[in-house]
DNA sequence: GGAGCTTGTGTGACCGGTCACATCCATGCC
DNA sequence: GGCATGGATGTGACCGGTCACACAAGCTCC
């Protein structure tokens, strides 16, 4: 089946109309029989009018249909008041939380919000130079390389915040940044599946912003981290090409041959849901056999079956501290608050259980 | 567990740099020894520039860290290119994908896009002011009823395009849009439905953007065609109240509860995961007991278990048939293709099959 | 050798707002 | 009555670019 669309493309100009330009401030002060400064005092709730002639001008503003040239305002004032976000993508749930956060919050303090997606193909230093042309901010989201190189080729002229990975122990990002502790929550992840009885615990991990090694990621290295407390030596790590179900589905059918994989932790919820499959197609079951905890808690987690264990993230509130940053950059008497955002959760369904070993 | 994260705020200027402000070309034009009109035809790339003095500019414009300032551009050259989406969500599925199509769209035409939420708590004239102000067009994802009015509102001199659910029969939707066949999609999932002999086909409706009655969207109106064309009289359609997988898990424990209910088409496809989900808590097999359908083939649909049958729709496509469509209405001499963009397509996997009866 | 064209470059006005300052007029006060 | 005060309004410059046009120098051509 396949029916094809429509599409209405209608001029919906009457024929006689000329496309007039808009209407200007000189424009409203002429026909308010007034100086174009009155208009631009009225338009800015300046005190100094009478009421008389405010009412004058506010009826020319309406007859006029006169709408404020935002360009305009912004040149002359050298209020910007825009932010645009730079990152590589935007459905995945991680990205598409982080952004709503930011858009939230810019919304909530009068900045209009760009997006701009980085692809592989187009040059970096072009695209955040014309970003950054438009005046106002970069945010970036710096979850995987191609985010994470923008962010180090933001001139430093640029008024710019990210977010990002958890960087290496006492390593700083090149610029203001905020991350979640996801490397904690990671080990705490990895120790939960250890102390339910597990022998070692997998990792499908998925593309990070750092190094070529998929062992590198922050989440990698909390799951390293908690084998090695425990004394074990972590298996190879899976994964690191892809972060979808498909991804995942590819490294679940490797681990499911191998009986002694009977814990799997995973860079993300499409990962380990593509893990999940993959183990049902192998006949093995979800808990019984394999534990399976995934990352992020997006919003089908919970309603697929086995219910995914996982590990919550504040995406949104990634994205609202990050604004805050950035903002602090562009007003001067802003004070971004230094609160650090709420953490991580590990949140326990039923892809994990106690192993029947 | 609950991790905290960090964030790093440090002022990353040195500290005796004063934040001076950006270069301009005249600025460029005095270090080159040239006039600011030279520096600007350098920028634009006009041929009348003799070899020499160009390199100057170059070199001028390379150590000054010269970047040409958007909004002056915008401003004195009456080019804007430049769009701002307007829609109530951006992270549920149709909605994200049909802002990536309009990103790509776009982007490849040079565009910057800006994004606004709409909410409900929001003065709509307000803000779609305020985003017209910007100079560019608008584009509306008029899926639900917020995006719709929003649309209906949009001032009659501002270039404008939409993305919108199919309109009702003959009539024409406010402003030049694109939209897929979701009806007959609807109608041909039904009728499959029943093809395979179920007695009737049970609707769960996502939230609708015309009128208030759950049945009015165009996927009810598809499904509802399909059952009186079967001679069967539609059951009350159920939900319509929310898009998520709760809603959806809500509607389907009443489902699992009618015997009588062997086949439900849901309005998307996290509707239809939650009432999979109810239906496995009330013990009833899928597709054994009760075949499911879901709508817009979400990433995840294939990887669940079971997998859901469901109904791919472009919203790819549909962004950038709009993002034309504006596009023909802020270039003159763009003619917007007049194609019908790539329909919708009944994907059958797991979740659908022939009743037990 | 000057008219006429082409090429390279500079000047002034303009886009649509804002800001600093000047002006006009009505008060209040001594 | 003279003067400081302050409210209401207008004027000119400016933000950082572009555009239209002027103009000088070099070349061709008769």
């Amino acid at each position: 089946m396949d029916v094809t669309g429509h599409t209405s493309s209608g001029n919906h100009r009457g024929p006689g109309q000329e496309p007039r330009k808009a209407a200007s401030i000189r424009d409203v002060a002429e026909a308010a029989g007034v100086s174009y400064q009155t208009v631009s005092r009225v338009l800015n709730g300046h005190p100094n009018v009478r009421e008389v002639t405010r009412n004058r001008v506010e009826a020319a503003i309406e007859t006029l249909g006169f709408r404020r040239n935002a360009t305009a305002f912004a040149l002359a004032s050298g209020v910007t008041r825009s932010v645009t976000v730079l990152t590589s993508n935007t459905t995945l749930y991680g990205y598409a939380a982080t952004l709503q956060g930011l858009e939230e919050a810019a919304s909530a303090a009068g900045y209009s919000l760009g997006v701009k997606v980085l692809t592989p193909e187009d040059d970096l230093d072009r695209t955040i130079s014309s970003a950054a042309a438009g005046g106002g901010g970069l945010m970036v989201i710096g979850f995987d390389r191609l985010g994470a190189s923008a962010l180090r080729r933001v001139p430093a002229d640029v008024p710019c915040a990210a977010v990002v990975e958890a960087p290496p122990h006492g390593r700083r990002p090149p610029r203001p940044a905020v991350w979640a502790d996801d490397r904690e929550a990671a080990r705490a992840a990895t120790a939960y599946l250890l102390q339910l009885g597990h022998q070692t615990v997998h990792y499908v991990a998925i593309p990070t912003s750092v190094g070529t090694r998929r062992s590198e990621g922050p989440r990698a290295q909390g799951w390293r981290k908690a084998l090695e407390e425990a004394g074990i030596t972590p298996p190879e790590p899976h994964g690191g090409k892809g972060w979808d179900a498909q991804a995942g589905y590819d490294e679940g059918e490797q681990l499911a041959r191998d009986p002694g994989v009977t814990a799997i932790l995973c860079g993300n919820d499409e990962l380990a849901l593509g893990v999940l499959r993959a183990l049902h197609h192998a006949g093995r079951s979800v808990p019984g056999d394999v534990s399976v905890i995934g990352f992020d808690d997006a919003p089908h987690a919970g309603f697929v079956t086995p219910a995914l264990s996982t590990v919550r993230m504040d995406f949104q509130g990634l994205g609202r501290d990050a604004f805050a940053l950035l903002r602090g950059q562009l007003e001067s008497d802003y004070q971004p608050p230094a609160r650090t955002f709420a953490g991580t959760d590990l949140v326990i369904r039923e892809s994990s259980g106690v192993t029947d070993v």
